[in-house]
DNA sequence: CTAACAGTTAAAGTTAACTCTAAGTCAAGA
DNA sequence: TCTTGACTTAGAGTTAACTTTAACTGTTAG
């Protein structure tokens, strides 16, 4: 399938309807589009987007971010370098944290071991 | 050191005053002791509790469970099944979420990577 | 034709986790 | 003694990210 009703998308990426609506009200996804009765058609682009969004969501940029950077997306090569430097930033970030959730997972493991 | 001020333990574990008094107006710090003042005095325990609350924060454990974590704690050997069992399954939560933040990490080199 | 259904909007409500304000207390230094 | 500063409390305010409500509309099955 290629086309997907709101119902259809919100069970392919796992997120309600009310957030898709959210997102998009919030500039998050630019690119849906209608039917002829107004409702909303997500194409294979706009869940490909949803993806990358969970992505930037889930290793913890903001919604307010991710609209930044969804921006200069939509602003083509032109912006190819500081969307990208948000990118590799935001990589480091990522680096950085999964290395404090080893170190965290860590503690967990000494008190689990501490018996007491 | 081994007693602090608020304003000294806020500095020691990096939360802000506001967040030590909240964190034990939600009983997550029930052994925080006063002077004569009533103003709280630290020790070396109460950072350390800090500290792993911290920990169970970091790893997406909302204050609610960690309150919950506390209280078993605080009951002594007699509940030193559950509160380990809490552990080992939040520590399951953490491998499971170093996956996905690895998998997101590639999400996001491979965009990277893309140069377009 | 009509009832049920799946969608629409704008706006209000919710939740977690702080964060701040206002009014007051106490101890220490000039 | 007076003032300054670091604390105290109860309670209000803030923010992000949803989540729900109310009122409405267009599509479809009987």
């Amino acid at each position: 399938m290629s086309i997907y009703t709101i119902a259809q998308a919100s069970e392919e990426v796992e997120l309600t309807p009310y957030t898709l609506r959210y997102y998009e009200k919030e500039g998050l996804l630019p690119n849906v589009i209608k039917d002829s009765a107004g409702r909303r058609k997500y194409r294979d682009d706009d869940l490909q987007r949803i993806g990358f969004i969970k992505c930037l969501k889930g290793t913890g940029m903001s919604l307010k971010q991710i609209k930044e950077y969804g921006d200069l997306y939509e602003q083509g090569k032109a912006k190819f370098k500081e969307r990208n430097a948000m990118l590799e930033e935001h990589r480091e970030k990522i680096l950085q944290e999964i290395k404090t959730q080893k170190k965290y997972l860590k503690m967990v493991e000494a008190k689990i071991q501490m018996k007491i």
